[in-house]
RNA sequence: GCCGGUGUGAUGGAAUUGGUAGACGUGCUUGACUCAAAAUCAAGUGCCCUCGGGCGUGCCGGUUCGAGUCCGGCCACCGGCACCA
């Protein structure tokens, strides 16, 4: 009988389904396991050969967990809201949830197609109302406990979505999604104080087990720094704050530099002798991109304040104010002071300006460049702190700067709070009014979910106000607080909002009355295992861990974090080893695949192609291996076997197998799993597999390629289903062979192989050793110096002539 | 510039963490089957060789009985951040 890929996935795909098998049952006494993919995006070009790689990956595991009793939750939703679904329905004038569904539709077949085994009773969809419901209320609570406030400031806008973009989604000064030109503008704009939790979302990452680049990622992204404030007084009698990290170089800062945005700006505005200067260079500032400031950055510009100066608090001299854009507003206090002796850009600055340079730290050359090294110099032309090292120094002067109440130790970080308005028209409806008397009012919890009203153009209007503002008989309403007339806020949530909390609702999906109910929350606590692309980790990993950590603290969930490990896969590239993209054509439809080798070849495919935390380039050719292997597969089991011990011939290698397999798969290692069970297989084609040996090896074929795994399993007669048995167990001392074929070297050279029993002492491996007709040659005339054995590995013999 | 990572046959990639480099797959060569091709099965496949061996994991050096693996110094490529004081 011919392997007919295509009726056997269909078959077990429907009996899988009838039968629930890969159903999570809420409160069982078996323990559990929570596994979860990051949910897709539902596109309108569906999914990609891309998609599948971490879905088949944590498919594996949570099969392989079944099979070791747990009680597995391994759930499927759609992330449906956003931006390209919304530009596709204006374009085509259809509505959104049209094409939400349609695209929804899509997935689900092919994610069905491909035998993931989800509890597909579970789907979440973002845009649901009943869930979007959840995210809604969650920004209530949010907003109840201040952390959602609004506030008018200079927003990253992109130009073709007529969007503001949160700092996440700007790249290189353009638009992450479309790659539009990014230029500021002033809105105002919903924001979410994740800057509150920047400790918190630093200091946790020690409690989970997530790989170290997605640690390190977040650390940098927070970007923590240690140092000090500093006051420093001017010639008005203000105080200019500033923040620094080297509060050690207090003696050497010979000037001030405050972004052109300062406030203090204003306030001196008639005290400057040069503000035609002054307002132009703001002026400029202000035009330039995103873009553009980066690009800029050699060459620095920026005027004195003239008729303004500042007194160094140590020196008391007077030293200069500037402004420039290589201070940034938004950062520290928006001033610094300068030290060009020990700061490259304040160095590039100085020698720009012709500014004095001082060294207070010995060990450079401050004339040829600025002295940065912080472990190895001394301080010098620093009064009290002379003699002392940098580290000395900083700890010594912030001491001193609080005593005198000059300053005192500040943390910054580079982390900013998450612009959290969109003036879109596919996402939450934010569930608020404004009241002229009462200011912004919450909804009452009784009014969620605030439905998207239905309007008749998506489109942003040309003052950049979402579509919804052009709904006046919705955004007309009354204030619950008093009564009286009331506006809606008409901006949306960003596309992060329903992913932030999306795995909470798996563990509950149809409760109505609370975004998870007590004893679901209870029994799962937690995501176990995580996987997702590194593209996520300072956007929506960053934001769910932020959210969770709230819910934590208002009570809703019993743990801090919401994954417990969290593991990254790399991409799969066009064949040419270039991104894949539908500009470049070379996109693989996974369809083609399955109509073409079935899905179980696929899924193997794609594990073997390679490591799996990797980016790998796609072979059309190499395919065909994992199909030659299933075809050799059906060869062997497709008719009964006879004997139900493991053969003689076979049973080593099978126990070896089981090991290899079973902590490949915990150590994400499918590739060389795979070429274990190939190397299984071509053992089978040296010596006859019996019943039993076939049964051992279609349960550890069974997460990677469950279809053909379950037809052979019927073929050969035996009870239930592969993926429903017991993880097998291997015995330890099965594992090792009776002889051992070792290394044996001369001065560290490989010569020859010998076979030794199987931890055979020094002596014997010797013995064995020389006498072996190599290297009995090789030892004439030459007497054995030193000689080294490593147990069932290698001999080495250290020789030298005989006297 | 800073922070991560990678570099192994024609090719995708293995190598129990210092112990026989190249598992497994693709490709290629040869043979069997076939009228023939495909498919399948079998054998071979790092490079050089005077058949004793010699050389090989980006480059140069070091530690070691022994280095793809550890240390020092380079080079190339990929990803992230980027005037963050």
């Amino acid at each position: 009988m011919k392997y007919d890929f295509t009726a056997i996935e269909k078959k077990w795909q429907k009996r899988w389904m009838e039968e629930k098998c890969y159903a999570a049952v809420n409160g069982s006494d078996k323990p559990k396991f929570y596994g979860l993919i990051e949910f897709p995006y539902p596109s309108g070009q569906g999914l990609h050969v891309g998609h599948p790689r971490p879905y088949t990956a944590l498919d594996i595991i949570a099969r392989k967990r079944r099979m070791q009793g747990y009680n597995v939750l391994f759930p499927i939703g759609y992330d449906a809201f956003g931006l390209p679904t919304e530009n596709y329905a204006i374009k085509n004038h259809m509505h959104p949830r049209t094409v939400t569904e349609t695209n929804i539709k899509r997935f689900t077949e092919q994610l069905q197609m491909l035998g993931f085994s989800f509890d597909w009773d579970r789907v979440v969809d973002t845009t649901d109302p009943e869930y979007y419901k959840w995210t809604q209320w969650i920004f209530l609570k949010l907003f109840e406990k201040g952390l959602a406030y609004k506030t008018s400031m200079p927003v990253n806008w992109c130009t073709s979505c007529k969007c503001v973009l949160a700092n996440e989604e700007v790249v290189n000064g353009v638009c992450e999604r479309c790659g539009s030109e990014v230029v500021r503008r002033e809105k105002s704009q919903w924001m979410l104080k994740i800057t509150e939790y920047a400790q918190r979302l630093i200091d946790d990452l020690d409690e989970v087990d997530f790989i170290e680049r997605v640690k390190i990622q977040q650390r940098n992204w927070i970007g923590r720094s240690t140092g000090a404030e500093v006051d420093f007084t001017t010639t008005t009698g203000d105080v200019l704050t500033v923040f620094t990290t080297r509060p050690d170089t207090l003696f050497g800062a010979t000037y001030m530099v405050m972004a052109p945005e300062h406030a203090l700006i204003e306030k001196w505005a008639d005290k400057l002798e040069n503000l035609d200067a002054v307002r132009e260079y703001q002026a400029a500032a202000a035009r330039k991109s995103d873009f553009e400031r980066t690009e800029l950055q050699k060459d620095k510009t920026g005027v004195r304040l003239q008729g303004v100066a500042a007194v160094n608090p140590v020196t008391s001299t007077e030293i200069p104010i500037f402004i420039s854009d290589y201070v940034l507003a938004s950062y520290g206090t928006g001033a610094i002071m300068a030290v060009p002796g020990h700061d490259t850009r304040d160095w590039e600055f100085a020698k720009e300006f012709g500014l004095p340079i001082i060294e207070v730290v010995k060990g450079g050359d401050v004339e040829k460049e600025a002295f940065t090294d912080c472990a190895t110099g001394i301080m010098t032309n620093s009064g009290f702190l002379n003699g002392l090292s940098v580290d000395e120094a900083k700890k010594k002067i912030t001491e001193w700067l609080t005593e005198k109440k000059l300053g005192h130790e500040k943390v910054n970080y580079k982390l900013r709070d998450w612009v959290f308005s969109r003036q879109r028209y596919w996402g939450e409806p934010i569930p608020l009014v404004y009241c002229e008397k009462c200011g912004w009012v919450a909804i009452p919890e009784s009014e969620l979910p605030l439905r998207l009203p239905d309007v008749e153009s998506y489109e942003t209007t040309d003052d950049g106000e979402s579509p919804l503002s052009k709904m006046t008989d919705w955004v007309n309403t009354t204030c619950p607080h008093c009564g009286g007339p009331a506006k809606r806020e008409t901006d949306t949530m960003p596309q992060w909002a329903g992913s932030s909390w999306y795995y909470l609702r798996y563990m509950d999906p149809h409760n109505p009355d609370a975004l998870v109910g007590e004893d679901a929350i209870k029994y799962w606590h937690q995501v176990d295992w995580y996987n997702g692309g590194m593209e996520h980790t300072t956007l929506h990993l960053l934001y769910s861990r932020f959210w969770h950590k709230f819910l934590y603290d208002i009570g809703v969930v019993p743990t801090k974090e919401p994954y417990m490990k969290r593991t990254s896969h790399g991409m799969i590239l066009g064949e040419g080893g270039e991104k894949m993209s539908k500009s470049r054509g070379n996109v693989v439809n996974p369809n083609d695949i399955v109509d073409e080798y079935g899905a179980d070849t696929l899924r193997l495919y794609i594990m073997f192609i390679g490591d799996f935390e990797k980016a790998v380039p796609w072979s059309s050719t190499a395919v065909k291996g994992c199909k030659r292997f299933l075809d050799r597969i059906w060869n062997l089991a497709e008719n009964r076997l006879e004997g139900e011990e493991y053969s003689k011939a076979n049973e080593s290698e099978i126990h070896k197998a089981i090991k290899k397999v079973g902590e490949d798969i915990e150590n994400m290692k499918f590739n060389t799993a795979i070429a274990t069970l190939m190397s299984l297989v071509n053992v089978f084609y040296e010596n006859k597999p019996s019943r039993g040996d076939i049964k051992t090896f279609l349960i550890l074929l069974s997460p990677f390629a469950p279809h053909i795994a379950d037809e052979l399993w019927e073929h050969q007669g035996f009870e239930g289903m592969a993926n429903a048995q017991p993880w097998p167990a291997y015995d330890e001392s099965k594992t090792v062979d009776a002889e051992k074929e070792i290394a044996v070297q001369v001065g560290g050279k490989l010569k020859t192989t010998v076979v030794v029993p199987v931890d055979a002492d020094d002596e014997t491996v010797k013995s064995i050793a020389c006498a072996d007709e190599k290297i009995r040659k090789i030892l004439t005339g030459m007497e054995i110096v030193k000689t080294i054995v490593v147990k069932n590995k290698l001999i080495n013999l250290i020789i030298k002539p005989k006297q």
